[in-house]
DNA sequence: CAGTGAGCGAGCTTCCGCTTGACTT
């Protein structure tokens, strides 16, 4: 809890220049700084926290002011067409707190903005002076680490708001926003709905993918050589093991490949003068070096030292989290954010390694108390700024307070005894000596019978000096790789001594492909390339996961087939914006812009209006692309990955992926790891029982009659038998002959499992000729929308499914003599009756539509939201709705008060041809439209 | 991913970065 103002504002500590003994309103990020900062500033100053961000762009149409609604922009939050001038609203969840700030600041003499001092906290700062509206002084203070020393110097140094940082802020969010938003509805209209793109997910997708694609497109190799174990005790070894293990390099003189000598074609390099041994040549090669004696040929000794690990920053305790204690880089923030909350850390989202000058005397006094002082270095360590665009605006994360507290003291338990245990020994490791100790390489040599010169190598580290390693370890992303405290020790030996062979044998290799990420060793990937910030890096993950585009396999992260569509899309269309660089580049002309070098607008104009590069090359800007290029993005190619070598092509589909081979299809799992999709397994999946069910034969043409589930549900059809080419006919030719096999559906009564041969045939013969009115032929069959009669042009719906087969030409042209019907039923009864609509003075009721429950009061529709019931909702939440449903709706000229509620729900695909932006009706956007259904129709558009 | 003729109460999905509770399941 903040001072109460009242006690305040009396010959307090601080000096705020001409105002003399007043109170300052000091706003930091977080609530759990601002009970600390509370704390060093004493009277005088009443510290809340802005929770993070107060305002932004508008996530949905909901959000947009009415004003606003209308604009063709308002979509994006950004008048692009008005130099992108963005609209800032509150968010929903901060109106109440915002409206606290600004009581507080009622009482206060002085506003003292405290966000962080990077380009977000820049930019937070100057959105609360934008909402608050301050009629008092206004002044930034800024501080990178929380000591009283440091916020008390900060409270009397403050500075004004640097209004070009946040000008770099304002451009990176617009630009996000863009991307974000105009990319996303792409892949809505290409592959399917739901989906998303932006700067930072898009790029870590990729990264998956790529990965995946070089484990796909990885060669094994297979390789040989020998292990052999040594016994020294004839050298006369005293210290140290009698034998130890060694491997085989050479062979005269020639080095043995091993596995870095292959490409990831199985083939040894071209750089490589290697000898490959095969299982038969190590075989051999050991029996003959049987009985060899073996000598030492060479020792060679190096000093060996490690320097302690850096503090922790987010990505690093992740990581280690990760390795150590199996969290997920989600709970690892989770954890984290309690133990921060509760005093025991320092911030956790930080890119930086700095340990304030107080930390590093806690670590000091640490390292003595517990170690000694023969573990001190007698300066204190600087770790320097390891990351490249890192903006430092805290310290390191580490043990709260000017003394820390040992994971004993501090009573925790659990996750979160663990979590800060590891920063603690971190810590106070990364305020310790070297390691220091010595490494060993002994070469043995010995001479087969066959006159071969064999030579082994064995290699030895011994620690004499543990320093640091005492208290902390890193852990390795590779399970079968030394830690930095492993010792190997080996017997002393000379040159010349001589040794023995106990054990001698051929062993076997093969060369592994890259190993997937893992969210760890992503995360990394991602810092290491400036993509993304501490606060997001566990939600990039989340997100990824979220939208299908990679799933867990234990740790590993495994695109998805759809992953790889979208990347493909991207890679193709948006070459661009799915660059490695892409986000260093942005960094880079934000910092110019922070600089005052540069400015946004035209940044922002070529971004997306395009134009020339600092480069001179012209760049397409983003709006002709998700604009006018848009029809040249063909949906079926971009969802489709040919398998190499065969005739086969993975598609994604809406329904999930599937195999294509001419036009026959099988479904291929959710879950299989796109690098297991061989050829072998391909015919695995084709061959595969689709769990069709053959009825039996059709006794007038023999063919085979089969009971399928489909897309729209379950249907019959018949097999039609490989037509008899004669010589020169091939498979892809033959396509046209085809003859189109009969399907239909299933009628409501029937099933899967239980339809007979006798239903299938009546089904497949449909359509019926009635008969003929007008000189047309009357057919009924069953369609989309159930059973219907048609004649020419026209159509009827038929009540019921029976009727398909005994309806007469007399019913049928009594029928047609009727005017079409609208809606197959009588109006459903509503769901609930309600009162009277205080704004129009008609009845409310709620029905059941086809997108679940409304109220209506017979002219606006208004579906019930999230928390609403049938069964409660009360008349004033109702006439709610129906407010906001006619604020929101230019008013539609349609006539009102439609009684009909087809109870069926709609089929999953609308066939509505949509007015889109482009003109020509070209194949692909012909697919386009069928594909989705509903392209938005944009029709604001023109040229 | 079988092929097919209505007209209907549509509106929304989505970005990246700052931050926490207050909600419901």
């Amino acid at each position: 809890m903040p001072p109460k103002k009242g006690s305040a504002g009396k010959n307090g500590s601080k000096d705020s220049g001409s105002q003399g003994a007043g109170t300052a309103l000091v706003i930091v990020e977080s609530p759990a700084k601002a009970k600390t900062i509370a704390g060093y500033l004493g009277r005088g100053y009443v510290v809340e926290s802005s929770i993070g961000h107060i305002r932004d762009l508008p996530t949905k149409a909901a959000e947009i002011p009415a004003k606003y609604k209308g604009q063709p922009w308002a979509r994006l939050g950004v008048d692009v067409d008005g130099d992108f001038e963005p609209l800032y609203v509150v968010n929903t969840d901060k109106k109440a707190h915002v409206k606290k700030l600004k009581e507080l600041m009622a009482d206060a003499d002085e506003l003292l903005l405290a966000t962080d001092e990077d380009r977000e906290g820049e930019a937070i700062a100057w959105h609360l002076r934008e909402e608050l509206k301050p009629r008092i002084p206004v002044r930034r203070m800024v501080f990178n680490e929380i000591t009283k020393d440091a916020i008390q110097h900060a409270a009397n140094n403050t500075r004004d708001l640097n209004t070009r940082l946040v000008s770099a802020q304002e451009t990176r969010r617009i630009l996000d926003r863009l991307y974000g938003y105009e990319v996303s509805p792409v892949l809505w209209k290409k592959v399917m709905p739901k989906l998303s793109a932006g700067r930072v997910q898009s790029v870590a997708t990729r990264l998956v993918v790529e990965r995946e694609r070089e484990r796909m497109a990885f060669t094994s190799a297979e390789y040989w050589d020998l292990k052999a174990v040594f016994d020294a005790t004839e050298a006369g070894a005293s210290d140290g093991p009698a034998t130890f293990p060694a491997t085989l390099v050479s062979v005269d003189g020639k080095r043995i490949a091993a596995g870095r000598d292959f490409s990831s074609q199985g083939t040894i390099r071209a750089d490589r003068d290697v000898r490959h041994l095969d299982e038969a040549a190590a075989r051999g090669l050991a029996e003959r070096l049987a009985g060899a004696g073996f000598a030492v040929r060479s020792v060679e000794r190096k000093p060996y030292r490690r320097s302690p690990y850096a503090p922790f920053r987010t990505t690093t305790l992740q990581q280690e989290a990760s390795r150590k204690l199996n969290l997920s880089a989600k709970q690892t923030m989770q954890v984290a954010q309690r133990l921060y909350e509760n005093g025991h850390i320092t911030y956790m989202r930080t890119d930086s390694t700095t340990l304030s000058d107080s930390a590093v005397n806690a670590a000091r006094n640490q390292v003595r108390r517990l170690y000694g002082g023969d573990y001190l270095p007698d300066k204190p360590r600087v770790y320097a700024k390891k990351v490249k665009n890192a903006q430092e605006a805290h310290e390191a994360i580490r043990p709260a307070g000017e003394s820390f507290r040992t994971p004993a003291e501090t009573g925790l338990s659990g996750p979160e005894f663990r979590l800060y245990e590891l920063i603690w020994k971190r810590t106070v490791a990364s305020q310790m000596k070297d390691a220091v100790g010595e490494s060993v390489t002994v070469r043995i040599e010995g001479t087969s019978t066959g006159g071969e010169v064999a030579e082994f190598s064995a290699s030895g580290k011994v620690i004499t000096f543990h320093g640091f390693l005492k208290a902390y370890v890193e852990g390795s992303d590779d399970p079968a790789a030394d830690l930095d405290d492993r010792e190997r020790r080996l017997p002393a030996m000379a040159e010349e001594d001589p040794v023995k062979a106990q054990n001698l044998e051929a062993e076997g290799h093969s060369t592994r492909p890259p190993a997937r990420y893992t969210e760890a060793t992503l995360v990394k990937e991602l810092e290491e390339r400036e993509i993304g910030r501490p606060s997001t890096y566990a939600s990039i993950i989340g997100t990824i996961l979220d939208r299908g585009y990679v799933f867990k396999k234990g740790t590993a992260l495994v695109p998805s087939f759809l992953a790889f569509a979208v990347v493909q899309l991207l890679e193709r269309h948006f070459g661009n914006l799915v660059d490695y660089e892409f986000t260093a580049r942005l960094e880079d002309s934000l910092d110019d812009i922070a600089r005052g070098e540069a400015e946004s607008l035209p940044w922002l104009r070529r971004f997306y209006f395009g134009g020339q590069d600092s480069d001179g090359n012209q760049e397409t800007g983003l709006k002709e692309l998700v604009g006018d290029h848009l029809s040249e993005i063909d949906p079926k190619e971009v969802s489709s990955l040919p398998l190499p070598g065969t005739d086969i092509v993975l598609r994604v589909g809406r329904y999930g992926p599937y195999l294509d081979r001419d036009g026959v299809r099988v479904n291929v799992p959710e879950d299989l790891a796109p690098d297991e999709l061989t050829e072998a397994k391909a015919e695995e999946l084709f061959a595969q029982p689709s769990g069709d069910r053959e009825l039996g034969a059709d006794p007038e043409t023999g063919r085979t009659i089969v009971a399928k589930s489909g897309r729209f549900g379950p249907y019959v059809t018949e097999v039609i038998p490989e037509p008899e080419e004669a010589e020169g006919g091939t498979r892809g030719k033959s396509k046209k002959a085809k003859v189109k096999p009969r399907t239909s559906s299933l009628l409501k009564s029937m099933d899967l499992d239980t339809v007979t041969l006798e239903d299938a045939l009546r089904l497949l013969s449909l359509p019926r000729v009635v008969g003929q009115l007008d000189g047309e032929d009357v057919t009924a069959q069953n369609g989309r929308f159930g059973p219907y009669l048609k004649k020419g042009t026209d159509s009827r719906s038929l009540e019921t499914e029976e009727q398909m087969f005994t309806v007469t030409l007399e019913e049928a042209q009594a029928i047609f003599a009727q005017p079409k019907q609208r809606g197959r039923r009588a109006a459903a009864p509503p769901l609930r009756e309600l009162g009277e609509d205080p704004a129009s003075g008609a009845k409310m009721v709620v029905k059941d539509g086809r997108f679940g429950p409304y109220v209506t009061d017979g002219d606006v529709n208004a579906s019930l939201r999230k928390g609403d019931e049938v069964e409660s909702i009360t008349d004033e939440r109702a006439a709610e709705l129906l407010a906001e449903r006619r604020a929101k709706a230019p008013a539609k000229k349609k006539a009102p008060a439609k009684k009909k509620a087809p109870a069926k729900k709609p089929a999953a695909k609308k066939s509505t041809t949509a007015t889109t932006a482009t003109k020509k009706a070209t194949t692909a956007r012909r697919t386009t439209a069928k594909k989705t259904g509903e392209p938005r129709t944009d029709a604001k558009k023109s040229d």
